[in-house]
DNA sequence: CAAGAGTTGGTAATGATTGTCATAATCTAT
DNA sequence: ATAGATTATGACAATCATTACCAACTCTTG
C-alpha cells in the first residue's frame, strides 16, 4: 500500500461524515492531508490553486464548502494569518489544539498547551463570563527558514 | 475640567506620537479612547460610522492609516473578530496586553497573563524557532449579556 | 425511466482594507 | 509672519478573500 493510496482510503471514510461522498470532496480532503503532513496550515485559495496545478479542477466554491463543512464538524482547525486570510489544517484527532506556525513556510508543530488549558479555564471560572472560548496561537520562524538556515540574514 | 476636555487634552499629546499634529488625528485618537471605555474594541468602520454621526466627516481613509500608525507605534491592540475585521483598542501603558472580550456587547476585561507568557517564553527557548509572538484571545458572554439578565436564554 | 434531494461550479455580490493622487494643511527656516 | 518643503487628507478605484446565487448535474429510490 502506497503513501498515496493511504491517503485516499483516509480521505473516501472521512468524506461520509460530510454527507454524501463525492469525488471533489475527497480531492480537496485528500489535498488538506496531504498538505498537513507537508506544510501544515494551508488557505482555500491555494488548496485551490494546487488542485488546478495537479489537473484536479475541483470549483473554488467547492473547495470553501468542504473546508468550512470539515472545520464545522471539527475535523479541522483554523486560524487567521496576519492578513486575515483563513488557515486550514487537517485535524486527525477530536482534540483542539494549538500550534506554533511558521511564519515563512507555514510548516507547524503541535503544542503541549496544558498551562493555557489551565490557564483560560481558571479565567472562565473566576470572570462572570459563560461559554467562555480562547484563541492560542503562536507564530514564529522555524529552524528552516531561519537566518542560518541559507535564508537572507540581516546585518 | 470635564471629561470631555480630559480625552481632548489626552488625544492632543498622543497625536504627536505618529507625526504631524492634524485634527483628524485627534478626533480619530479620541474616539478611540471614548470608544474604549465604552465599548471595548472598535473596528475602523465603525469608528468612522460614529464620528460621521457625530458630524465629524473624517475620511475613511484617514481613520484606518491612523489606527494603523496607533497599532503600529504599539498605542493600540488589534484583535480579529469572527469574520475577520480588525478590531482596535487603545492602549494608556505600553506593555502588551491579552483580553476577555465579550461576544454580544464587545466589553472588554484585560487579563493577568502572567501564566501564558510564561508559558510563550518558554515554547520560544525550547522549540527552535525564532522571532516567536503569540496571539491569546479569550472570548465569552459578559455578566449584562448572560442568560440571566435578560437575553434570549436558550433551552 | 421519472422524481426528488443534494452537489457542483461559474459568476456576481459583498465588504473590509489598501492604493492613488490632486489638493490642502502643517512644520521649519528666515 | 511668510515662503517653501514636507506631509496628510479624502474621494475614488482597486484588491482580495469570502459568500450568495442558481442553473446544470448526479446520485438514489420507486
Amino acid at each position: 500500500m502506497t503513501a498515496s493510496t493511504r491517503l485516499q482510503t483516509t480521505a473516501t471514510q472521512e468524506v461520509h461524515l460530510l454527507g454524501r461522498f463525492t469525488p471533489q470532496r475527497a480531492i480537496v480532503l485528500e489535498a488538506l492531508i496531504e498538505a498537513e503532513e507537508e506544510d501544515g496550515f494551508v488557505s482555500a485559495q491555494s488548496l485551490h490553486a494546487r488542485l488546478l496545478s495537479a489537473d484536479l479542477p475541483v470549483g473554488l466554491s467547492t473547495v470553501y464548502r468542504t473546508l468550512s463543512a470539515l472545520a464545522e464538524a471539527g475535523r479541522a482547525d483554523v486560524v487567521r494569518d496576519m492578513h486575515g486570510e483563513r488557515l486550514f489544517r487537517y485535524r486527525p484527532g477530536s482534540d483542539h489544539r494549538h500550534y506554533l506556525i511558521c511564519t515563512e513556510c507555514g510548516v507547524s508543530l503541535p503544542l503541549d498547551a496544558v498551562a493555557v488549558e489551565k490557564w483560560a479555564a481558571g479565567i472562565a471560572r473566576t470572570s462572570g463570563f459563560t461559554a467562555v472560548r480562547h484563541t492560542v496561537e503562536l507564530t514564529g520562524i522555524c529552524p528552516d527558514c531561519g537566518p542560518s538556515a541559507g535564508g537572507s540574514p540581516q546585518g
